[in-house]
DNA sequence: AGGATGACAGTGT
DNA sequence: AACACTGCCATCC
């Protein structure tokens, strides 16, 4: 199906693999999953992730930190919902800068400070 | 088999 | 900052 298997759980535990309260983007999961430049895959491992998982699948942005589900659409409202009650903030339609940092590299946030909660 | 689609990303203008 | 275009690759029709 998704060229392996192996592929889809890989990227399952590093969407997993993020704290409450952060963000990632497609192209940091699915580097952090060993498969550099497959932000699609990552989008389509969790469109057919098995609901028992329970991933935090509303942590994953796109790379410009916004949703990438069509403002309005029930899916959309449910993701932002969700990273606010985390205490994510949102700055118009991305999240607010305090949670990208300075670059707007989400990926750096997530894992670039160190000790930070 | 061939083209369109998509929970994306990078670059250029 | 917004938009267009290209690269990427698994699925769908």
């Amino acid at each position: 199906m998704s060229g392996d298997a192996g592929s889809l759980e890989r990227i399952w535990r590093a969407v997993a693999a993020i704290p409450p309260g952060r963000v990632d983007s497609y192209g940091g999961v699915a580097r952090r999953a060993g498969l550099p430049g497959r932000a699609r895959l990552v989008g389509h491992a969790l469109k057919v992730a098995p609901g028992v998982l329970d991933l935090p699948w509303h942590r994953v942005l796109n790379a410009s930190g916004r949703i990438s589900f069509p403002e309005g659409s029930a899916a959309h409202l449910l993701q932002r919902r969700k990273l606010e009650a985390e205490g994510v903030r949102f700055k118009g339609p991305r999240v607010a800068r305090a949670a990208l940092k300075d670059d707007g590299s989400l990926d750096r946030l997530l894992w670039g400070p160190p000790g930070s909660s």
